[in-house]
DNA sequence: AGCACGCCGACT
DNA sequence: GTCGGCGTGCTC
């Protein structure tokens, strides 16, 4: 590390494409480390900033020294430096705000500007010659400082902006540089130590001396908490003793376990013929530095237990290991077999924790107190300094892709991290990516099978309903087709569980005015609004807005609503109609919102409390649900539609995965799939949970279109209020994309620019979207274009009032 | 980001 | 005349 008043690099906390050199102090010379926070002097503000390392020699003048080191304790290791920077390279984002990203949340110090009344101000409250207004205003400021921002918007929003900035202007409001350090911080605990020679116990009281001796007897250092449960006295006993010399107060930052619940340790079953065949070769990986393998295995194969064996071959190597898992459900399911099997080297992360909660998981693991890490994306960050295995489970997940900020795809940064901790990434799916399978078919990632059910449990048979053909003479819940109805009633009769699949929430997706034929829509979205019943509002899915249930026709006033369209709350209420005496529960964004819910749901269905379960998409993802033994797949179709050439995938994908929850106990399961298309291959090869077939069919339809992965893309998108005005900022962002092409020949034939066009969903939240995409053969010539745009016209990228983001390998394109 | 500087059009 | 909106450049 740096002797004293060398130079340091750090990135700060700002949209800055560059890094900066500062001076440590003296004073700071000790504490300074890489992967720790410095407040960092900015123009003329403070900013958070990360230290990276030394800086390069020779950087220049008006090099000023950090304020202040921030932690105790490095909040990265070195090692993910290089991390860093290649996301911040590949994603064209700053990286500091790469690191920000990374960071568990709310940790950050920044400055921020208070008005402060000056002695002038308080002079000129006594002495009169105000207005009613300014008299008010710095009435307000005299019981304490404000934040200014906020008053200038309360003062915007009360119609007199002008009174602050006249008082601002006559000196009688000043404004000061407050510092607002990060909401959270390590919880500390005190904590006793003994002294190195404690004077003779002889003259002490009795209670004085059993503290001593409490200390003596745990090896001379105690928290204040236990010591006080032997010795109740002495929280008011410790400061005498240590006036005397016998002990010293200290503190110590505490871990807060997220986990109430207790797992019992379990043993590891025998593997099966398959797991048998698949475990050496990882294991072996293990030493071999980095290697990619996409395990494939059919639903209920025992993907996880081959973690753990490999996981626990990791560990006895003295590595780490980070687990990667899509979503909080399915993480608490992970992290059950993973606590079973290692006990309390688990942390785990994910949005449910407090950010205190999170903070401690991430100190746990940056100080190695924890080695194995399990979390949905952001854990690809987990700050394990030498990663021996890293697992993406059901890699294939969209919600590995972060749609906001920093865009990065988690799988991606998985196999990336890997390959700079020289270890083997392991991605298991039953329908991997198109992208995973091809760059297995390219010979860069080793494949592995797991092609039959454990215990011989055979795949779910499917029968797929023709909804084109079904009989409509029951129009009321068609939905519900005969062919289902009788399979569920079959079902129930021999006490065994229902999960019916619909990736639509709400009661009516469609509602329709039946006066004027028109949609009810969202008056701030180009979308229309789905009726939820049991809340009793029609609600849009993308910007919460709502109306109320008794709203009538806004283009014509009529009343008569119709209730178009199907989602989950639709079906539920069907099967509660018919099927009174079930027990029918819901699984979708509405009713897991809330803290603790999801796990609610799985304890029910585990127990056997709920006989139906109807849900979205989130009941297809690798959840074991043991007593399954029928799925219905209300209608398939409703992603297939979608404008983005992924639809299909996702389709495939869903259908296969809903399909997998059926049959994973000692019953065999069966699924009934009702769709408009039984004979599309994407539905057919679904049923047979077949992905190389599937991928046989899609690979050449991608490589017909030149679409990912047969190509790369990046896609620029812009946001704005103003309509016209985005879409001319859209039209000379392309402009200007196109006249960089033309005119720098090592561009010309590797980039294709496809819009600007509007975004098929043309407006959410008030904003108006457009995007436009660049497609290219290799990314680094993508992204060597775009810095290149980026340096020689910053002005496209901040335009006033729209907002421009890069999207680098978009996973979505509406 | 957030701030200063400089440039325009439109108001007291 | 100057106020405010917008483009431009810079931050160790």
């Amino acid at each position: 590390m740096p002797s004293p008043s060398e130079h340091i690099e750090v990135a700060v906390a700002a949209p800055v494409h560059k890094t900066f050199t500062y001076r440590v102090p003296d004073s700071g010379a000790a504490a300074i480390a890489v992967g720790k926070r410095v407040l960092a002097p900015f123009r003329n503000r403070s900013l958070t900033g990360y230290v990276l390392g030394p800086a390069a020699a020779g950087s220049g003048e008006g090099i000023r020294p950090v304020l202040e080191v921030l932690d105790e304790e490095p909040l990265f290791p070195p090692a993910l430096v290089p991390f860093f920077r290649w996301i911040a390279d590949y994603y064209l984002y700053p990286v500091g705000e790469v690191i920000k990203s990374a960071l568990p949340g709310g940790i950050n110090a920044a400055s921020a500007w208070q008005a402060t009344l000056t002695e002038a101000g308080c002079r000129s409250l006594s002495l009169g010659f105000l207005t009613a207004s300014e008299r008010r205003l710095l009435t307000f400021l005299l019981e304490t400082p404000r934040n200014l921002r906020a008053l200038e918007r309360q003062s915007a929003a009360a119609g007199d902006a002008e009174t602050l900035r006249s008082l601002m202007r006559r000196g009688l409001i000043e404004r000061r540089r407050q510092l607002r350090s990060g909401r959270v911080g390590p919880r500390k605990t005190r904590v006793v130590t003994l002294a190195a020679a404690p004077p003779s116990l002889e003259s002490l009281t009795p209670a004085r001396r059993r503290i001593v001796e409490q200390l003596q007897r745990a090896g001379g250092r105690l928290t204040l908490g236990t010591l006080r449960q032997a010795v109740p006295s002495a929280g008011r006993l410790v400061k005498p003793l240590q006036a005397a010399g016998y002990l010293i107060l200290g503190e110590q930052p505490v871990y807060r376990d997220p986990l109430g619940e207790q797992i019992a340790p379990d043993r590891p079953p025998s593997l099966t013929a398959e797991q048998e065949r698949v475990v050496p070769p990882l294991t072996a990986a293990l030493d071999g530095g980095f290697s990619v393998h996409l395990l494939q295995g059919v639903t209920g194969s025992g993907k996880t237990e081959v973690y753990l064996r490999v996981a626990a071959e990791a560990l006895a190597r003295g590595r780490g290991v980070l687990v990667l898992v899509p979503e909080i459900a399915l993480i608490s399911q992970m992290e059950r077999c993973f606590r079973a099997r290692f006990g309390q080297r688990v942390a785990v992360m994910h949005s449910a924790l407090t950010a205190a909660e999170r903070h401690d998981q991430w100190l746990r693991l940056a100080n190695g107190r924890a080695a194995i890490a399990i979390g949905a994306r952001s854990s690809v960050f987990a700050p394990l300094s030498r990663p021996g295995l890293i697992v993406v489970d059901e890699e294939h997940d969209a919600s590995y892709k972060q749609e906001s900020g920093l865009r990065y795809h988690a799988r991606d940064l998985a196999v990336l991290r890997a390959r700079q901790a020289e270890c083997p990434v392991l991605l298991g799916s039953a329908t991997p990516s198109v992208q995973s399978q091809f760059n297995a078919a390219q010979g860069k990632y080793r494949s592995h099978h797991l092609k039959h059910r454990v215990f011989e449990r055979p795949l779910p048979q499917i029968v797929t309903v023709d909804l084109r053909r079904t009989d409509r003479r029951t129009r009321e819940n068609a939905f519900l087709t005969p062919v289902l109805r009788k399979a569920m009633a079959e079902t129930l009769d021999r006490g065994e569980q229902v999960l019916l699949f619909l990736n639509r929430r709400g009661y009516a997706s469609l509602p329709l005015c039946s006066a004027c034929g028109q949609a009810l829509r969202c008056r701030r979205c180009d979308i229309s609004l789905t009726l939820h019943q049991a809340s009793g509002i029609y609600k849009c899915h993308y910007c919460g807005y709502s109306r109320s249930l008794r709203s009538v026709c806004p283009h014509c006033g009529g009343a008569d609503i119709k209730p178009l369209g199907m989602g989950t709350e639709k079906v539920e209420g069907a099967v509660r109609h018919l099927f009174p005496n079930a027990s029918v529960a819901r699984m979708d964004h509405d009713t897991t919102r809330a803290k603790g819910a999801t796990l609610k749901l799985l304890k029910g269905l585990r127990k056997r409390t709920i006989d139906v379960l109807v849900g979205t998409q989130i009941v297809a993802k690798g959840h074991d649900f043991p007593h399954i033994t029928l799925v219905g797949v209300i209608c398939a179709d409703l992603s297939l539609n979608f404008p983005d050439f992924r639809a299909g995938e996702r389709t495939f994908q869903l259908i296969a995965q809903v399909a997998g929850r059926a049959g994973r106990g000692e019953i065999a399961g069966r699924v009934i799939l009702q769709t408009y298309n039984p004979d599309h291959f994407y539905v057919r090869t679904a049923c047979s949970q077949d992905a190389q077939a599937f991928y046989a069919r899609e690979i050449p339809l991608r490589r017909a279109l030149r679409y990912p992965p047969l190509s790369k893309l990046v896609a620029l998108r812009l946001r704005g209020r103003n309509r016209s005005r985005t879409a001319v900022y859209a039209q000379r962002l392309g402009e200007s994309c196109r006249r960089l092409i033309a005119r720098e020949p090592r561009f010309a034939d590797g980039i294709t620019v496809l819009g600007p066009t509007e975004a098929p969903i043309a407006r959410i939240a008030g904003r108006h979207r457009w995007q436009m995409l660049l497609k290219g053969d290799r990314m680094r010539t993508l992204q060597r274009f775009l810095r290149l745009l980026m340096a020689r016209h910053p002005e496209l990228f901040s335009p006033a009032g729209v907002r421009v983001t890069i999207d680098v390998d978009p996973m979505s394109m509406l």
